[in-house]
DNA sequence: CTGTTAGCGCCTTCAT
DNA sequence: ATGAAGGCGCTAACAG
């Protein structure tokens, strides 16, 4: 059933120049006098003619492809369904997409694949998705490094891992959240999320907590920060812990989106009004913060400009290019759950 | 930077051997004595040996590599975020690399580089996502079956488009779910929810609510069947307008999960409890339905067998081997929130 | 069972 | 400005 598609000597037959000439002025790179350029162009649209990516690719040496590897580990189970991620993903498709590069997907954790992906010239480079364990990835980095394998990782900037990092400011942006609470006259302020090396991110959110917590000369209170998962249902069963553990507070910052909308569904279940009784902070942005009741105030991560950076630190680096982690500026969606 | 990796001469030198030798003891598929091949083997990975995609693929005339097409478009904005996809994303993605193939995804609605795709070898097949308005993907089918592109879509079995389908039996699923709340002593039961025949699933599901009110022996009531998008602020936004209508019910089927969730919102902000006042049943079975309050009652859709189903009929089809659109069944999962 | 040989379709010097 | 020729790394006849 496979019609014989044309090649390029299809073309230049038809054009009635050389198959090298046609390759050049497809390619636009070759000197070609005009005329003959609209010849080629021409032929080639009559014809339906495309390049055929593997014999370029075979001969470029390169695949003009990114691999977008999806983590999915014990601890952050819920990460996927995480509609931030989503829309990570959805930015990073476009901005590969705008430069010529497709993205091929996957979600295995299996890690000697990825590698294989770019020994295979299937992909040129890795980008890494999923907030994760990066304890548990530094191995991993250091033998694509070894590999030399261009790769960068959504994640925490500058703690101290091997590789390349895009990710938000997660200490200020959290900063200005908390601080946001202090300037609203809330002053038993609580911390929901994990925050251990082993999520680097939420513990940088920790550090700007503790931050605006000492710049607004507050004490931070024993038994107000509790751990949780990435998810509503951890959120929840974390607030309702720390109602039943007696000690009161007045506002809730969480490590993120999910969390806090969880946060405010327990509160509403234990007749606690938002922001009346507690306000509630999240991080993140995602689309549902817009639409809770009420909406909820969060630190918005910059996921188009993500995307954009992912994409061309990682050309950079296929490139041969030396390029550094950055990170980038959140800012602070104020909405009504926080009064 | 980049090391020169090395050929199958490489291995061939290595292992003592010519190069043809090597391409048969890896492929697997030629003869070759257990010998050879293990000293092959051996050569391969000592040299860290990785088949070139490219060349293979430019002498097979493949790509061994699949294309998810997501749509987005105005009636259906919010089905990226529906964790459902993202379900279906990753069993298809699961699916396709068990056979050795690579997902390359896009979200780009742009049709004419969905055939490119293919033209170039980029992609051997595509496969097409997305809640959407098949009555404006029909011509885009066309075009791309007139191109003898391979493309199977996620969607409605057997509603007279163009094209190879996979889908769930939706009639028979809504009916099954409405049969059970009639069961339960439900009597007037209202749908949520599009379905005009730009939304053929939904169509398919509303065909099934009145089926089973049918069989049940009930009436439909007029005034309880109210449009939603696929989102939960539309579900909530429905129930409020079904509750402020007046006309009074005592249980939803929603088209939806997404819908179902947000129904449950509005009917609680309502002071109306679940299942007491009104029992409330969805369709997909996301993750969340397991962690609502009270747990979401839903008819579950097989996304692991609509993955494996999808790619399945698509490297059929890629191959030339006749297939026909395919219906799977769907499973009611009994929970909390219908009594 | 294994080696030799001929391309797959394109880009790119090197001539002209 | 254009054409001729070589080769990217691999698979698949075809011989032996």
């Amino acid at each position: 059933m496979r019609v014989k598609r044309p090649t390029s000597f299809d073309i230049a037959e038809l054009a009635g120049v050389s198959q090298s000439t046609v390759s050049r002025a497809l390619s636009g790179a070759g000197v070609v006098s005009e005329e003959t350029r609209r010849k080629v162009a021409e032929a080639a649209r009559t014809l339906n003619y495309k390049i055929d990516a593997n014999a370029r690719n075979l001969r470029l040496q390169s695949a003009k492809t990114i691999a977008l590897l999806l983590y999915e580990d014990p601890v952050t189970s819920g990460s996927l369904i995480n509609p931030f991620f989503l829309s990570m993903l959805s930015s990073t498709i476009k901005a590969a997409g705008r430069r010529g590069y497709d993205l091929v997907i996957s979600f295995q954790d299996d890690s000697a694949d990825s590698a294989d992906l770019v020994g295979s010239h299937r992909a040129d480079g890795i980008i890494f998705f999923g907030y994760g364990d990066y304890i548990r990835y530094a191995d991993r980095m250091a033998r694509l490094d070894a590999a030399s394998v261009p790769s960068v990782t959504w994640g925490p900037v500058g703690a101290g891992q091997p590789g390349h990092f895009i990710g938000s400011d997660n200490v200020s942006g959290a900063r200005d959240g908390v601080a946001h609470l202090i300037s609203r006259g809330r002053k038993r302020i609580a911390f929901l999320g994990h925050h251990s090396e082993h999520t680097p991110e939420f513990l940088d959110r920790f550090r700007g907590y503790q931050r605006a917590l000492a710049e607004g000369g507050l004490e931070m209170v024993p038994g107000l920060q509790h751990g949780a998962d990435i998810s509503e249902e951890a959120g929840q069963q974390a607030i309702l812990d720390l109602i039943d553990g007696g000690v009161p507070f007045d506002a809730v910052f969480a490590a993120c989106d999910l969390i806090a909308i969880g946060a405010m569904k327990g509160l509403r279940q234990r007749g606690l009004s938002i922001p009346g009784d507690v306000a509630v902070m999240g991080f993140d942005d995602i689309v549902t913060a817009t639409f809770t009741d009420p909406p909820l105030t969060t630190v918005r991560q910059n996921t188009e400009k993500a995307g954009e950076l992912l994409v061309e630190t990682l050309l950079a680096l296929i490139d041969g290019v030396p390029v550094s982690s950055q990170m980038i500026q959140t800012r602070l969606m104020v909405r009504g759950s926080c009064g």
